[in-house]
RNA sequence: GGGGGCGUAGCUCAGCAGGAUAGAGCGCGGGGCUCCGGACCCCGAGGUCGCGGGUUCAAAUCCCGCCGCCCCCA
């Protein structure tokens, strides 16, 4: 409705005043005696007429009210005018949502144009952890509302599988494979005949695997120490290992073992991240390799292209890039001394290749810690006259866990932190979800375990999902007790529901659909919890004030008809939000 | 040192492309179906919008400075 009033209005002021492209503002009235919409129109006018603002309204409501769409156009205090729509385009709005179902709330923003999200890409040399879920839900609610929105959405995973953290995956996970190896032996393993026994002058097998196990010790050793991934994974990780292939990694040359685990590593960790999202309810289109941008040579080609530009160039034995021309604070290093290459220089490759994919738009969902990088990654874009704002970068901040009043401190080297899979079995999905975009996601979430799963009754969670429930229980009731089915199709007469309760109810959904395409041109995802539990409260009111089952069978049919369209909207909603919608609890 | 963010009710947070009497949930105090799901509803208390300036018809909202906390870079 809001963009209904915006039209008329627009073309008031071409006609009266020859402006166009005029912007001012349409909005909800704190105070419903100031009507169902407001406008600051004349204010801005003033502006532009060089006219008292309070004249100006009174022009432009005495053309609006000519529409029938509106009950009433009046001019307030300063120079707000306040409308009201009429009862009959009320109506026609119900009876739109009953038919049209979520398509009510469709509006074709994206033109079925190209968008790439592309979110958590954690590094997949551990389990993910809070924060990686906290994003994890951004750039799915994101990807909800533009797919809904008429975008073509891709949601893609990049996995860091080209650095040296996954050789230090590779070393972690051998270390705990020679300590499992080394108890092993000291409980009594390998003592059988075929190891203890040994031609005289030669070493038995079982000192031979005790020599290579301190040999390997003694090279990996200080690398482990140093720079080592420590939590329980990687141990879980080593006894697979062993349980595949015994003994065997031992009988490798050490740089062949590493490689071996790393990959074996990389390939758990991957599917393990993949089982956690799919839990979450997360699943992306594609999973895209940092390492096969290397076999493929697309960075080479990207820096080529870059050079061949002349905005490469050499300094103290390392290759720059210039991004200094491109509005970065300083150039940056591509190529190091050593000849490899930097992670800049492959994610400059990464969105060179997102933009060849032939994207419209490309959504990044980073850490907030990243955020020094943004200017970095632009400038590479600008670089390849790419404008600006086709890539946005949305930065996730930390989720700070909070157990029995206490942080609960987590640190990922030190193998400490909570996992996403610890939280989901112990809160559940939909808990996790609606808490996590509750806040603004740039700023650091405080998440109060307590809280979400104590307090269960008291959760605006629960408090969403109880409506939906409601609703479909009544619709049940009016079933099994009058025979009516409120599940399909049918007809009712809107007329009926003219209490001031439920024509706010239904204006409050026909606001809901200018609210819910705002969020999703603004990406303010964190309003979707706040639409949900605003929307439940008006029904909880309605309901403890309206008996449903009535025995006027058309009033019946007329109120069962708002529940539905409240049923539906609600549906959305959690669709966006990525929750469930409970026909019982 | 440079950059970014945050500071609103006891707690967790909305509101901030300026707009009318600053909101929600939790917590707290009181009340409400013999009847469709009480995981609900109603009423109430609770705020110098961190502090100080500025911009203007109008500032929680924009600008400047300061204080406090967090993050990134060097």
């Amino acid at each position: 409705m809001q963009g209904y009033l915006k039209e008329e209005l627009q073309k008031v002021l071409k006609e009266k005043y020859n402006l166009s492209g005029v912007e001012f503002k349409v909005q909800r009235p704190k105070r419903k005696e100031f009507g169902d919409l407001a406008t600051n129109v004349a204010f801005i006018l003033s502006k532009h007429l060089k006219r008292n603002p309070f004249e100006i309204a009174q022009e432009l409501a005495r053309e609006l009210g000519k529409n029938p769409s509106f009950e009433s156009v009046e001019v307030a205090k300063p120079a707000f005018i306040n409308v009201r729509f009429s009862k009959d385009y009320y109506y026609g709005v119900l009876k739109d949502i009953l038919t049209k179902g979520f398509d009510y709330f469709r509006e074709n923003l994206g033109l079925g144009r190209r968008v790439q999200v592309e979110y958590v890409s954690a590094n997949p040399t551990g389990p993910l952890h809070l924060g990686h879920g906290r994003g994890a839900v951004v750039g799915d609610v994101i990807s909800n509302l533009l797919e809904f929105y008429g975008w073509d959405v891709t949601r893609e995973y990049y996995i860091n599988d080209a650095g040296n953290q996954i050789r230090m995956l590779g070393i972690s996970i051998l270390y705990r494979y020679l300590e499992l190896m080394l108890s092993l032996i000291y409980e009594g393993a390998y003592s059988s005949q075929s190891y203890l026994f040994a031609p005289p002058g030669e070493a038995t097998k079982k000192d031979k695997l005790y020599a290579r196990i301190s040999e390997l010790f003694r090279e990996i050793g200080e690398e482990f120490e140093q720079n080592g991934y420590r939590g329980e994974y990687i141990k879980e990780l080593a006894q697979k290992v062993y349980d595949l292939y015994r003994e065997q990694i031992l009988e490798l040359p050490k740089e062949e073992a590493i490689t071996f685990l790393s990959e074996f590593g990389l390939k758990e960790m991957l599917e393990e991240i993949k089982r956690d999202l799919e839990d979450f309810g997360i699943t992306f289109d594609v999973w895209f390799s940092e390492k096969s941008l290397y076999q493929t040579r697309y960075v080479e080609k990207t820096l080529n292209y870059l050079r061949e530009k002349g905005l490469l160039y050499e300094k103290d034995g390392a290759v720059w890039f210039k991004t200094t021309e491109f509005g970065d604070d300083k150039d940056r290093v591509v190529i190091k001394k050593d000849g490899s290459y930097t992670y800049f220089a492959s994610d400059i490759a990464y969105h060179y290749n997102k933009y060849l994919r032939g994207f419209h738009k490309v959504i990044d969902v980073w850490g907030a810690d990243h955020h020094g990088y943004v200017p970095r990654v632009k400038a590479a874009i600008k670089a390849f006259g790419v404008p600006e704002n086709w890539l946005d970068v949305e930065l996730v901040q930390l989720v700070k866990l909070f157990r029995d009043g206490k942080e609960v401190k987590m640190s990922k080297r030190a193998g400490n932190f909570v996992t996403l899979r610890e939280l989901l079995d112990e809160v559940g999905k939909d808990v996790i979800r609606f808490w996590f975009i509750t806040k603004r996601s740039d700023t650091p979430l405080e998440f109060d375990i307590d809280k979400a799963k104590e307090e269960s009754s008291e959760n605006p969670v629960f408090y969403v999902q109880y409506a939906h429930a409601r609703i479909s229980g009544i619709f049940r009731e009016v079933l099994n007790r009058k025979g009516f089915d409120a599940e399909v199709e049918f007809e009712f007469k809107p007329e009926l529901l003219n209490s001031e309760t439920e024509l706010e109810l239904i204006k409050h959904l026909a606001t809901l659909r200018d609210e819910l395409i705002s969020i999703a041109q603004s990406r303010e995802i964190h309003l979707l919890p706040n639409l949900a539990v605003e929307l439940v409260k008006r029904f909880h009111y309605y309901y403890n004030h309206y008996r449903v089952m009535v025995d006027d069978e058309e009033l019946m049919k007329a109120r069962l008809a708002l529940l539905k369209a409240i049923r539906t909207a609600l549906r959305l909603i959690f669709h966006f939000i990525g929750i469930s919608a409970p026909e019982r609890m």
